[in-house]
DNA sequence: TTTTACTTGCGAATGATTCTCAACTGGGAA
DNA sequence: TTCCCAGTTGAGAATCATTCGCAAGTAAAA
């Protein structure tokens, strides 16, 4: 919150609430339910603005947007972003969504950077494929 | 082609229009423009059959699915899959797409699926930021 | 408190993608 | 080769996520 501020970005009643909600989700939020969890905090939250805020937040680098490979049709997950990046396995099979952090994803992030000369503010890694349970199952 | 034959999918005039096209392109397409460089061959393809045709080679791990960080706009991009997984930059600066292809790429994917069980079907890894020239403009 | 540029709510608009269904056609069977 | 039919297509409507336009509301600087 504290990053908008140094931006001048105006902190509504709104974006409070939506910030909060992101925050404290333990799961990916796609607009409409990030609408629905900020409605019980205040009635009046309108989806264009979740959807404006939403970009507000990504373009200040405070969330990232996911795909989770398009499981549910072909809406939008956001998070609120950590200090180390991490990628996104997604379970054809059951569907479940698991996380995973790796130095080694650090370390490819730095050598593509110093290869390319490019200077990455987003990365985004996402697998599709079978959790362990499931290829077990479909073996 | 082969690869679908053995499966069992019927190849129609329209397919294999639409699996030249996107093995030839020099570029990254949407459905949108696949659909206008296929009409080139045979004026009578449909919007509805490229989707449909996209659907089945993503389901056949044939091509691709990629977002290039929606630089313009909410579509998919669609490439025909290569031997090894390469990752793609896009610079928010000029909108250039870069492909990057490393070693390090595939033993990262293989710690994952080392680490966690996960049978890896897709892997998708694009990163956004400003390429060398831009920034050094905003530098 | 006043001011004003930035935000919001609402509903309409947009754009990508999917669906419905009748007509069509690959490619195996006879 | 011809026949047959399950799988495929075209056309347009429908759906769904996301964005826009504008009048009314509101942070927060002065």
């Amino acid at each position: 919150m504290d990053e908008l501020v140094e931006r001048g970005v105006r902190i509504t009643r709104q974006r409070r609430v939506l910030i909060s909600v992101i925050q404290n989700s333990p799961t990916h939020l796609d607009a409409t339910a990030l609408l629905a969890i900020a409605k019980q905090q205040d009635s009046g939250i309108n989806l264009a603005t979740v959807y404006r805020t939403l970009a507000l937040l990504k373009n200040c680098g405070l969330i990232d947007e996911l795909d989770l490979m398009h499981l549910e049709g072909e809406k939008h997950y956001y998070e609120a972003k950590t200090s180390s990046d991490h990628c996104h396995l997604a379970c054809f099979g059951c569907g479940a969504i698991m996380e995973y952090a790796s130095p080694l994803f650090e370390k490819l992030k730095r050598k593509i950077a110093a290869d390319s000369g490019f200077r990455i503010r987003v990365a985004r890694l996402e697998l599709g494929g079978l959790c362990k349970q499931c290829a077990k199952t479909t073996a």
